[in-house]
DNA sequence: CAAATATATGCTTATATGGGAATATAAGTC
DNA sequence: GACTTATATTCCCATATAAGCATATATTTG
């Protein structure tokens, strides 16, 4: 087997750094793709096919405007992301460390 | 140009399954390689291969211990893609969607 | 040093993918 | 319908990459 099929899911598309910079532009409301490309200095080609992506994996949402194609941010899509990052807060966040600590504190206490 | 750089960043090194496996792995503790492999039903050389993404971009660390290097997870290295999700919390937090419920009473208020 | 165990690296193959350029499709205007 | 504007799609190219396999490089043991 050559190659695991790339199951392109939310972990990859927020992989590519435009994608990202499209998701932070949408979060401000929702924009034309040549807004998109002009403002994200992309060519319009490129900007179509990143929204493809990010319209796959559920990232964001289209409605027509007369010619315009108004894209909008699902952001709700990020959330497995988040659910799954989470998961590692106690990594680097100061209250999880505290809530370590008190826990060995008591750990502590129960073994006298 | 062809292709944008993949500057190899915790984006892009969590964007594969089998990436996340070994980190929520090593989130139990330290492993070799050998357990690594074993555990998650791959060959050597393919786990080797992604301890080596992981390592590049100091989600994981290494000990040697005799014949063996044990891999350990930082998960600290996770924070800057956590930074980045939680701008778009309020796309799913109950408890945002109530501050900007309030914010937007307060509005109203204002307007009054 | 030889043998065994643990890990890393190199090579090949198949596939995925981002960008560029050109073109197709759709919608609006006259 | 002809023309314009907006967007999507197709083709090509170059590169990235994951897996398989073989092999190289430790490290330990005898």
């Amino acid at each position: 087997m050559p190659r695991a099929p790339t199951t392109s899911d939310v972990f990859n598309a927020v992989a590519e750094p435009q994608r990202r910079a499209i998701i932070a532009l949408l979060s401000e409301g929702e924009r034309s793709v040549n807004q998109i490309a002009e403002l994200l200095e992309m060519n319009q080609p490129q900007a179509s096919k990143h929204l493809k992506v990010l319209k796959e994996v559920g990232l964001v949402a289209v409605r027509g405007d007369g010619q315009q194609r108004l894209y909008s941010l699902n952001g709700s899509a990020l959330k497995p992301m988040y659910d799954w990052i989470t998961k590692y807060e106690r990594f680097w966040s100061e209250s999880f460390d505290r809530l370590e600590e008190y826990l060995n504190q008591l750990q502590r206490k129960e073994k006298k």
